[in-house]
DNA sequence: TGAATATATGAACAAACGCTCATATATGGA
DNA sequence: TCCATATATGAGCGTTTGTTCATATATTCA
């Protein structure tokens, strides 16, 4: 891979714990969903909130096409669940874990 | 915005807290550092280890360029600090919120 | 049934991103 | 001083991503 030598302290760097990649894809993309504003937003105003797309729309001043967009890819990352009443689909935060990762990196940015 | 009037229910939707564009935008800055592969293995073998970019591009299989990017990315978020010994670099992790970040991650992906 | 409202979705396009390659800088030892 | 090692960094490139626009589907009501 290099052109280079490198010296390496092996009992140092394989006692190190390395992630499955498949564990560290889906932590990948989970993350992704929390690295746009726009799907924060719609995560955020979802906090103890049932809300279609008209209302999400509204509050966050952005046109249906872009939410509902974002709320498709954030239920396919299973993050919402839907709620059909009528003509008009409700969403909610899919689990408290949600939650608790909107928590935490609130609390790392605003230290 | 759009070309259609939409029917909103102000009494509900006005009494929900938006966060502050800043505020936003900061924790989308701060969760795109763990939306990515690389940089979430870089910051799980910096867990309890102070390492270097050869030893970093070791373990990961990759080319030391690459993963000084990444370093330096993730230096510039405050993700990972630095301490120059010699020739060499030794990165570790800036804060104990990371690793509580990488926590969350793991649990919820391992559920 | 026809019109208005609500949501979903495919295509297209610009912007952002991560890697590679080439090169630059810095340190330590012969 | 010269050379190998270690790290940093700018340019370029292909890929991914988020929005817009146009259009499709679904539901309610007159």
């Amino acid at each position: 891979m290099e052109k280079h030598v490198h010296q390496i302290d092996n009992e140092k760097v394989n006692n190190i714990n390395i992630l499955q990649v498949d564990t560290i894809y889906e932590m990948a993309s989970l993350f992704k969903m929390f690295a746009d504003p726009t799907r924060l937003k719609i995560m955020n105003v979802l906090l103890n909130n049932e809300l279609n797309v008209c209302e999400i729309a509204y509050l966050l001043n952005m046109t249906h096409s872009a939410i509902s967009h974002q709320l498709a890819t954030l239920k396919l990352s299973n993050l919402v669940k839907s709620n059909k009443k009528g003509k008009e689909v409700y969403y909610s935060l899919a689990d408290e874990h949600i939650s608790s990762i909107l928590a935490i990196g609130k609390e790392h940015v605003e230290e």
